[in-house]
DNA sequence: GACCTGCTGCGGCATG
């Protein structure tokens, strides 16, 4: 499928453009089209199929899909509407929408961009003359089949093609599941289903990308890359260690992320950058430091920051500023800038803590070094304390070096996360039960389960699941559904009430928020759960004020310019899981000696600071280890293997918790630990649905409080179904060689696993084969 | 010890 084109097929790609179509390539003044876009221009007017484009953000991937799309539809009289873009932002939606409109409207096409903050006018116009390209989010396509049937039934009933965009973004989470969901939808009001066309730049599994894009045919979807290579990386990390000094006052702490600043305004200060700070509340302590260093230089201040709680003013103002370029810029921000928003291209990205994800590495990376000639530049910065006498384990092996170290080894490799599987199956399924009722005014349970449960995302859904999930729905707990004496389900009480809502059209949960206000201007929000008074000092949206007042019916904070503060709170969440590839790669950098020449002294010190710890509790040669009361397991396997791994020994009564590389289990009886570790082994997981007793721990979902604690575990089996043989071979190592005195002597007779009494009277638990 | 994302329909009013 990617064999190399001549130049003349390379060519002829051209000539099979809409003449309309061919003049305005003319007209940008292009050299020519792009391999990739000659590729797709082939693939989509020659073909009849659905076709990946994995190429890097400035590759030219969206004219790569719409010039050849565009050609195909701009002459066919068609009632209903074309093509349908799909995208994760609003913002993304607004950028296209700028890039396609000249283009279209030379060829007659229509374009309409379709979100919440979208013109009413040009919806309501689309409603009633169908025609073109609409522009939508998948909340938007939620609200048209839950609330408009009639008009969604108008709008997608013709589709040729459905583009979407930044696909990656849909692979993994209930927002994929959601859209891939819509997409069956979609497609059942057809004659003819609408080829898709999905768009991405960090593609980690592209079997995994096409069977999401066209679950009942992944074989058939074909796939044009971009070749591999080209532009180069500079690349340096750099090790800071926080003193530990516990008297240290206000102004002596953060002296590791004050020399981080220092050295950032050093850098980068005169061009335009992005500097990932990790966290929101570090994010501003970020840009409030280097607008101290710039007002204290009496420069300029050209660092600010941007996420997702700062207004959209202010963020779309910096946006601007970055893609204008009149002015050198940095943007210390959290993920929002990582997706492809336009803000052109950066001299530099700057990474404060080490990389958890390659897939999000790479993405940030692809905003730098974006010219022919020119590389790309990173630098990451480590954070570790001072090692305390007291130091644990984990601190000791410094994971975070470590992983630094490992996550830039796979992205000279080139490896980027495969999606991992899907939790909160069971909130999705129930989500789109209730709005397949919406749409068609009621259904019966075959027709909705014909619907939803065919080849995509509830697939493994089996009828009898299915059905239980309907007779939890419809329990007197419940009422999200009740049945007619026809056997048809309607909307129950319950079920009214969160259809209507305004926070029924997307899959994941948003809280309550403050919002700040400064002389009338919108600054952003915080959540409601921080705690804010009158007179409190607040770092926020990189300046420093005073609370002014605090007004609880309206949830307005006022502000007002102050000389002191600190960042507000935000709400805490789990972290970005680490994939088994990176944990398994520590374990490599752990175990090897060789000293990358992209590190600098400190990380030097640091990256020989972790393997002295790991070489002295002998990890290399074992994967457990008593610490105190605690046992340390080390699977060296990612943050999902080692959640699951968690659950099932929870499920047996240990109190235990997962960390990046493995579990510690609190407390445990040696034994019986040893017994649960070798059952899990030579039966994986025996019973899925007996397992998971304690529900919380396996409630991810935004509506699975909504579900029956017997069904969510059925739901929860499910998913982890794949991970059975994992789970057995992620214990495996686990099990040391069998027999031994030393077991006997705790009365163990057939445990797998080997207790050690050391000469120091500590006791391990050790995995062999013993050396 | 993280981050991000999204949002209807209609009544009432002013304006052309």
């Amino acid at each position: 499928m990617n064999s190399p084109l001549s130049s003349s097929e390379l060519a002829g790609a051209y000539d099979l453009l809409h003449p309309e179509v061919r003049r305005w390539v003319r007209d940008q003044g292009w050299a020519g089209l792009r391999e990739i876009q000659s590729r797709a221009i082939r693939e989509v007017r020659g073909g009849e199929g659905d076709l990946l484009v994995a190429a890097s953000t400035a590759a030219g991937k969206t004219e790569a899909a719409f010039l050849p799309v565009l050609s195909e539809v701009a002459d066919e009289p068609v009632r209903g509407l074309s093509v349908l873009y799909v995208a994760p932002l609003k913002a993304l939606i607004n950028d296209q929408f700028g890039r396609l409109e000249d283009l279209c409207e030379r060829l007659g096409l229509s374009v309409v961009r379709w979100h919440g903050d979208a013109p009413a006018a040009a919806k309501s116009g689309l409603v009633k003359r169908p025609r073109g390209l609409a522009l939508i989010t998948p909340e938007s396509i939620e609200a048209l089949f839950s609330r408009r049937p009639a008009a969604a039934k108008a709008l997608f009933g013709n589709l040729r093609f459905i583009v979407i965009d930044e696909l990656h973004a849909f692979l993994a989470g209930p927002r994929g599941v959601h859209l891939a969901s819509l997409l069956r939808r979609i497609d059942s009001l057809a004659t003819k289903p609408a080829r898709r066309i999905g768009l991405s730049a960090t593609l980690g599994d592209l079997n995994a990308a096409a069977a999401w894009l066209r679950p009942s045919a992944p074989g058939n979807v074909q796939t044009v890359r971009s070749p591999p290579g080209g532009s180069s990386l500079q690349l340096q990390v750099r090790g800071y260690i926080e003193p530990f000094r516990p008297q240290a006052t206000e102004d002596e702490k953060d002296l590791a992320l004050r020399a981080v600043a220092d050295h950032l305004c050093g850098t980068l200060r005169g061009k335009n950058s992005l500097v990932f700070g990790g966290s929101r509340r570090r994010v501003e302590t970020v840009a409030d430091l280097l607008r101290g260093l710039c007002e204290r230089h009496n420069v300029p201040n050209e660092f600010f920051p941007h996420h997702g709680n700062l207004s959209k003013e202010l963020r779309e103002d910096l946006e601007r500023r970055l893609k204008e370029g009149r002015l050198p810029t940095t943007a210390v921000c959290t993920s929002t800038l990582e997706l492809g928003i336009d803000i052109g291209s950066v001299a530099s990205v700057a990474q404060i803590g080490a990389p958890r994800s390659l897939s999000s590495l790479k993405q940030r990376l692809g905003r730098s070094g974006r010219r022919a000639g020119v590389p790309a530049v990173l630098r990451v910065y480590v954070l570790e304390d001072e090692l305390r006498p007291d130091a644990s384990l984990l601190d000791q092996i410094r994971q975070e070096t470590i992983r630094a170290i490992a996550a830039i080894r796979l992205l000279g490799e080139g490896f980027i996360e495969a999606p991992s599987s899907v939790d909160g199956l069971g909130s999705a399924l129930l989500h789109q039960t209730l709005s397949v009722i919406c749409e068609r005014g009621g259904a019966r349970a075959e027709t909705i389960y014909r619907l939803l449960c065919g080849p995509g995302p509830f697939a493994s859904v089996k009828p009898p699941l299915f059905m239980d999930l309907l007779r939890s729905m419809g329990g007197p707990d419940a009422k999200l559904i009740e049945q007619a004496p026809d056997g048809v389900l309607m909307l129950g009480e319950a079920g009214e009430r969160l259809a209507g809502s305004r926070d029924f059209f997307a899959l994941f949960t948003s809280s309550d928020e403050w919002r700040i206000v400064t002389g009338g201007r919108s600054l952003g929000s915080i959540p409601i759960s921080s705690p804010v008074m009158a007179g409190n000092l607040i770092v926020f949206a990189g300046r420093r004020w005073i609370v002014r007042e605090v007004d609880e019916p309206t949830r307005i904070i006022t502000v007002d310019p102050h000389k002191g503060g600190t960042p507000p709170t935000f709400e805490d969440s789990t972290p970005e899981p680490v994939d088994d590839r990176l944990a398994a790669e520590m374990l490599a950098v752990y175990m090897g000696d060789d000293q990358p020449g992209w590190i600098d002294a400190t990380m030097a010190r640091l990256l020989d600071e972790g393997r002295k710890s790991f070489r002295r509790m002998e990890l290399d040669t074992r994967r457990a280890f008593r610490s105190g009361d605690d046992v340390h397991l080390f699977t060296w396997r990612g943050t999902r293997s080692n959640g699951l791994l968690a659950i099932l020994l929870g499920a047996a009564g240990f109190s235990c918790w997962a960390h990046d590389t493995g579990v510690v289990v609190s407390r445990p009886n040696l034994s019986q630990l040893a017994t649960r570790l070798a059952e899990l082994q030579s039966f994986g997981v025996p019973n899925l649905e007996a397992v998971a007793a304690d529900v919380s721990a396996i409630s991810t979902g935004k509506f699975d409080g909504l579900i029956a604690p017997s069904v969510l575990r059925g739901f929860w089996a499910l998913g982890v179904q794949g991970a059975v043989g994992d789970i057995q071979a992620t214990v495996a190592p686990l099990q040391p060689i069998a027999g031994g005195d030393d077991m006997e002597s705790l009365g163990v007779t057939h445990a797998p696993a080997a207790i050690e009494q050391r000469p120091d009277g500590r006791e391990e638990v050790t995995a062999g084969p013993q050396p």
